[in-house]
DNA sequence: TAGATTGTTAATCGATTAACAATC
DNA sequence: TAGATTGTTAATCGATTAACAATC
């Protein structure tokens, strides 16, 4: 595998190649070229060879790219063979559809446990995950490698939540809660899925559909 | 308002300078210079005046920019202000986690319906919002304006829902079913917010850490 | 071998950063 | 007026696209 920095838009381009070959997989699909996956996913050829070539040599010239051995590749650039252990903390809404809803195991990654204050939570077993109070959770973390933390708490109690994890040695935090977790150059590792951005970015993008008239009214 | 395309990495970036700017207004900052909100942004203070440039000039020479009013430059472009009416549909924990605890008027987007297969639902109300038999959603949208669908459907049915809306004429949809829901050259305007690509994109980020040793183990 | 398609280098395009004149 | 900071043009940087030799 080549290591040079990998710019962020390919990264981002990882998961939707995945799970185009995965769709190609259960179809039947053995071969592709880059011609055929640009025309499904919007992508020029040009493109998609470059970002391969990111990380080696997948192809074969004059037959394109094995489509399950490209899956595999890629699913092992983004890590998910390597087991990665996450807990969730906050089984509200939001975490119990994680649990009940998300398959993390479909993305390599293992969800071992739960974290909630709410005592009628606490002991129960939600798809096979167990609630634990967070009380427990710094003696948790001592004793268990965590890889990933979920944050699903409610805002108010985000940022805190958030520098008692860094404290306790948390590197990498998926954050749902809409609050911005850390400094633009914090080393600790935040994905963010932050509802709000993309409800206004699709409002912007009706708004300047509804203005240029390409969509009426 | 200029009027040339507007590049997606500026659009993406304006519900960061919005929420940042309602944290300043919180805290009582009035007064703000592209370098203060860069360094709290981490942007540069040139990428914060072209993107402010994009749509005309926001600040004063000498002064910089005037906080509360920048917020409401940057909220009318976003569309904000524009009362948009959104039906939900899928009340499950996603569709809860959003009905309850997502501030839809916060964002001015006025979530005014849900619907729902599942006769446990229907009739309810949750957070004051009524949900309606999907059965009822064909004649909904011949009566009402809906400028934007939440889709928050189990995966199987995703595609064939989607489908059924656009074949209303439904041309905005946030979609949260991790499916892809149309061709990459559509009109229809959809938002994804595919858990598993952020997840993936985090895992890649967390795996590139540990073997360039800035993460231990 | 001929055809196809990659891997990779070169060209283009767009986005970010730097610089500075305008001006509050 | 002097200092500060924008708006905007110019320079740089990086990402995408095009081209083509390598090769299966």
């Amino acid at each position: 595998m080549k290591k040079e920095k990998i710019s962020n838009n390919v990264i981002r381009r990882l998961p939707r190649y995945l799970r185009r070959l995965d769709e190609l997989t259960d179809a039947g699909v053995s071969r592709i070229s880059s011609t055929e996956l640009g025309q499904l996913l919007g992508f020029t050829p040009s493109q998609i060879r470059q970002d391969f070539n990111c990380f080696g040599e997948f192809g074969q010239q004059g037959y394109g790219y094995n489509v399950p051995a490209l899956r595999e590749q890629i699913a092992g650039i983004l890590g998910m063979d390597r087991g990665y252990k996450a807990v969730l903390i906050g089984v509200g809404h939001i975490g119990r559809a994680l649990i009940d809803n998300f398959c993390f195991s479909e993305w390599g990654i293992n969800l071992v446990q739960a974290f909630d204050v709410d005592t009628d939570l606490i002991g129960k077993e939600f798809s096979g995950v167990h609630v634990s109070s967070v009380e427990d959770l710094t003696a948790y973390l001592k004793k268990n490698k965590v890889d990933i933390v979920v944050l699903a708490v409610p805002r108010d109690v985000a940022l805190s939540t958030a520098e008692m994890l860094i404290d306790n040695g948390v590197h990498a935090i998926w954050n749902f809660t809409n609050v911005e977790l850390v400094e633009p150059d914090s080393p600790v590792i935040v994905e963010n899925v932050h509802f709000s951005d993309s409800l206004l970015a699709l409002s912007y993008y009706v708004s300047d559909a509804y203005d240029s008239k390409k969509l009426k009214k």
